[in-house]
RNA sequence: GCGCGAGUGGCGGAAUUGGUAGACGCUGCAGACUUAAAAUCUGUUGAGGUAAAACUCGUGAGGGUUCAAGUCCCUCCUCGCGCACCA
């Protein structure tokens, strides 16, 4: 008898699909349903797989197997995503240039990809870092530059220190850079960015439809952060000279210091969601970076407020985050609160951000905690305008901030607050100081880089320093080699030192090329569209091509939730709008998976030295097909799971057990057809057909192994069809041993093209069913019976249960529960 | 603080629609084979209880709805993730 020796079967069918390509996806194929399958492309590191790439990529390979043997044209493409940081990172570490590291990293992760057995359609394979792939990325710049969308700005940029490069909002988190975790600093630069707010509104809304997990939309909605609301005017108060009016046109207000300043800078805007309130609203705030602080300021406060402001501005976000404390000043000067024309006071304070809204604030410390905080802390007066329609027993020792019943809010008194919102903003536009306003937290996308290893951005600039989008006809702008092409404090990249790179010309003009390059994040925005047509040297993809194969139809990955799933969605529909392709949602269903961890539970990494090598656990002798099927039974795919190894060896025992039960009916076939190895056959085939389609895979193969079980206590009596079909429903999981056996039974066709079995739905239930028997909902034993026995027939076949009699002797049964097939309950008279 | 998840044996987990809690795997224990070990195979493995059964308890805690609750409702605790002064 033969024995299992992965390494022998794995390297033989490995060296098949290479040879034979049988997972190449047929364009324009219509006589089979499609299915598109993509995970999330990685980023070839030296260090090569990982278990969490497996984990990521064996869920996809499930999925295109079993979608393959139920007849689909199935596309399973495969790509780097080579440009960024850790590989500049990398090269400039071991002195090597990008490019050759790049070259040796994606040969080794093939080569590792192939050695898990992945059905990946090889002539699909793409790197971002091809010219002939970012040429395109440059083009799509180009377009998003002609429609406004891509735009350079002078602003405070999130600038890391380690990485000496800008980073984008969704690159920050909690202070600090995403890839290094160094502290971010603010820099003024001048830098590009694409338009992404845009589209806020459609991001927002199409989320709805999305089946993707609610984890992952709920977090885009709070990053989106829509706010709808109202911006509404506050002139400015004068103490002492109230009546120096208004000239033509515009307000002239005096301040306390006698200068007479214009309405412009003598109205301040706020942005509110709850104009409700605004009779309520009995002093402002301003952000310490508000334009007006310095203006509006009294010569008395003057020196606490530039004190504050100051301070403030020396501290990091982190610390300004940290501390929750209030803290603010008195700017002595006073707005009218247009409602009530009282005078209220105007303070500074750094609760109030400046980059959200107007940087500025109508406290109503009634109804807000953070004003209702503050006024505490300084003794402002509080005035309640919605009284809650609940019970005062609930907000005793805190403040409503819900809806309610309006009062002291003269003409809106008892009105329900959601409806005088609306009533109280319209009142205000008529007097021209308010109108509705929706805000979003979301900000554009910063895509400038001030590193070499990435997209150059197709622009140059004049004389004049205008910039000029670098013609079609000149694309792709090449990456030029450099020597040295390491980062440094000047805030540019290493191609402002590339000697005559940044001279260009342009219809005859001499111009300067832009020397940074884009974030690695434009170039995974559209990958998606580049696997259809993955060989185009025209255009960036063929809309024929894409509107057969996409959207994706499933998309698997285990991290970007905000970034990169944020973006790939908002190039889609700018291309969209473009008239490229037919669609607005990239991807259908998206699988989000957990991470795998070390067996402590802790995350894997090289320094806690805690790292488990898939290919080890391969050479180790379990093979491809024991880690595969592992990673899919360790846990539910959603979930964080930590590495086994002992549950390892039970995955390899499984399938050995599998093997040597094969080579047994080799050994002894057997033609007879089992009633009971039947049913449990069609029941397998349901359970197992019913989990890979829920995704629910760690279940499926429990019931191969249920399976597996059944039929190893009845070896005699196991017929060709009851293996066939064990070996067809492993094949997603364990595709090298699924082939072999399937050949070594002597079938003539590989098992990929076998089919998926299908089942019998009568034979999926057995003959006689166990009925649990309950009294008074507690069980008390159980009975067989035919599957269509009547009511009556288990009632009377349960009442004849000895331990059924020691609970309902001496009572009448009141009430009868029968659910057929499953229970029946009796419910005795006390 | 707010939002979203989750809490089930020694461990990972299952229970898809309110209907027999603990599938499947690991670990442990006992046995077979072996000079021995590994491998393999068989049995067993929630707690209490019993010679064996019966039976009692049991899905984070407490209450509720129901013939019946891991599943639904209320209150609370713990953990994880996300957001974090966004007006």
């Amino acid at each position: 008898m033969k024995r299992y020796d992965p390494s022998k079967i794995e390297a033989k069918w490995q060296k098949i699909w290479q040879n034979e390509k049988p997972y190449e996806a047929v364009d324009f194929d219509d006589a089979r349903p499609k299915i598109y399958l993509a995970e999330m492309f990685p980023y070839p590191s030296a260090a090569g797989l990982h278990v969490g790439h497996v984990r990521n990529f064996t869920i996809v390979d499930v999925l295109t197997r079993f979608y393959g043997q139920l007849g689909y044209n199935v596309m399973r493409p495969f790509g780097y995503d080579t440009f960024g940081l850790p590989a500049e990172n990398y090269a400039i570490k071991t002195g090597t240039a990008p490019q050759a590291v790049t070259t040796e990293n994606i040969a080794n992760f093939r080569n590792q990809a192939q050695r898990l057995g992945y059905a990946i359609d090889w002539s699909r394979e793409i790197s971002s870092s091809d010219p002939e792939y970012y040429r395109w990325t440059q083009w799509i710049f180009a377009r998003l530059f002609e429609r406004g969308l891509a735009y350079q700005k002078e602003s405070d940029q999130w600038w890391c220190p380690v990485d000496k490069t800008v980073l984008a909002n969704e690159q920050v988190e909690a202070g600090k850079c995403w890839r290094c975790g160094a502290e971010v600093e603010k820099k003024t630069m001048k830098q590009w960015f694409f338009k992404i707010t845009a589209y806020a509104d459609e991001l927002l809304d199409n989320l709805d439809d999305l089946d993707w997990p609610d984890k992952i939309k709920t977090m885009q909605r709070n990053w989106i952060g829509k706010s709808v609301g109202a911006e509404i005017d506050f002139v400015i108060a004068n103490e002492a000279k109230q009546s120096s009016g208004t000239t033509a046109g515009s307000l002239r207000v005096a301040r306390d210091d006698g200068e007479i300043i214009t309405r412009d800078d003598a109205i301040i805007t706020v942005f509110t969601t709850r104009p409700d309130t605004i009779f309520g609203a009995t002093f402002m705030v301003l952000a310490p970076e508000h334009h007006l602080v310095k203006q509006i300021t009294t010569d008395q406060q003057r020196q606490k407020v530039n004190q504050y402001v100051e301070q403030t501005q020396k501290k990091s976000d982190i610390e300004r985050q940290e501390n929750k404390q209030k803290t603010g000043v008195f700017t002595g000067a006073y707005a009218i609160n247009p409602a009530t024309n009282e005078k209220i006071p105007i303070w500074v304070a750094d609760y109030v951000l400046a980059n959200y809204g107007e940087g500025a604030i109508m406290a109503v410390p009634a109804h807000d905690e953070r004003d209702y905080e503050f006024a505490q802390k300084f003794n402002l007066p509080i005035i309640e305008v919605i009284k809650p329609q609940l019970s005062k027993t609930d907000l005793k020792n805190s403040i409503w901030t819900g809806e309610g019943i309006m009062v002291n809010s003269m003409q809106f008194d008892n009105q329900n607050s959601g409806t005088a919102r609306e009533k109280i903003v319209k009142w205000l536009s008529k007097q021209g100081i308010g109108r509705e306003k929706v805000n979003y937290r979301m900000r554009d996308w910063l895509i400038s880089r001030q590193r070499y290893w990435g997209t150059p951005i197709p622009i140059a600039y004049d004389s004049k320093g205008q910039p000029h989008l670098i013609p079609d006809n000149q694309l792709p702008v090449l990456l030029p080699g450099v020597e040295d092409y390491k980062p440094d404090d000047s805030g540019r990249s290493a191609l402002a030192k590339a000697d005559d790179w940044p001279k260009v010309t342009i219809d005859g003009q001499e111009m300067t090329r832009e020397t940074d390059t884009m974030d690695g994040y434009a170039d995974s925005s559209w990958y998606l569209l580049r696997y259809a047509d993955p060989h185009n040297t025209k255009r960036a993809f063929d809309a024929k091509k894409i509107d057969f194969w996409n959207p994706v139809d499933i998309y698997a990955g285990a991290d970007h939730a905000v970034a990169h799933l944020l973006y790939v969605r908002f190039w889609t529909k700018f291309f969209a709008d473009e008239g490229l392709i037919g669609f607005r949602e990239p991807v259908k269903k998206l699988i989000y998976h957990g991470y795998v961890n070390a067996p402590d539970g802790q995350k894997m990494s090289k320094s806690k030295g805690n790292v488990i090598d898939p290919l080890d656990i391969i050479d180790n002798g379990y093979g491809a097909d024991t880690l595969r099927t592992y990673e899919m039974f360790m846990g539910p795919m959603d979930q964080d799971v930590a590495w086994d190894i002992a549950s390892v060896g039970g995955v390899f025992r499984f399938l050995n057990r599998i093997w040597n039960l094969t080579q047994d009916f080799i050994a002894q076939p057997n033609d007879k057809v089992d009633n009971e190895l039947r049913r449990a056959q069609h029941k397998t085939v349901k359970k197992v057909t019913g989990d890979i389609k829920r995704l629910s895979l760690n279940t499926a193969i429990a019931a191969l192994m249920e399976y597996l079980n059944t039929l190893a206590k009845n070896p005699k009596r196991i017929n060709r069809e009851n293996i066939e079909v064990l070996l067809k429903l492993l094949a997603p999981f364990a595709p090298h041993m699924a082939n072999e056996l399937f050949e070594q039974l002597g079938n003539k066709t590989v098992i990929d093209n076998a089919g998926w079995p299908e089942y019998d739905e009568k034979l999926t239930e057995d003959e006689q069913t166990t009925i649990a028997v309950q009294v008074n909902g507690k069980l008390r034993g159980e009975i067989k019976t035919a599957r269509d026995a009547s009511k009556t027939e288990v009632k009377t076949a349960a009442l004849e249960l000895e331990n059924v009699q020691k609970f309902t002797d001496g009572k009448t049964i009141a009430k009868t529960i029968y659910v057929p097939n499953k229970i029946i309950n009796l419910v005795p008279t006390d």
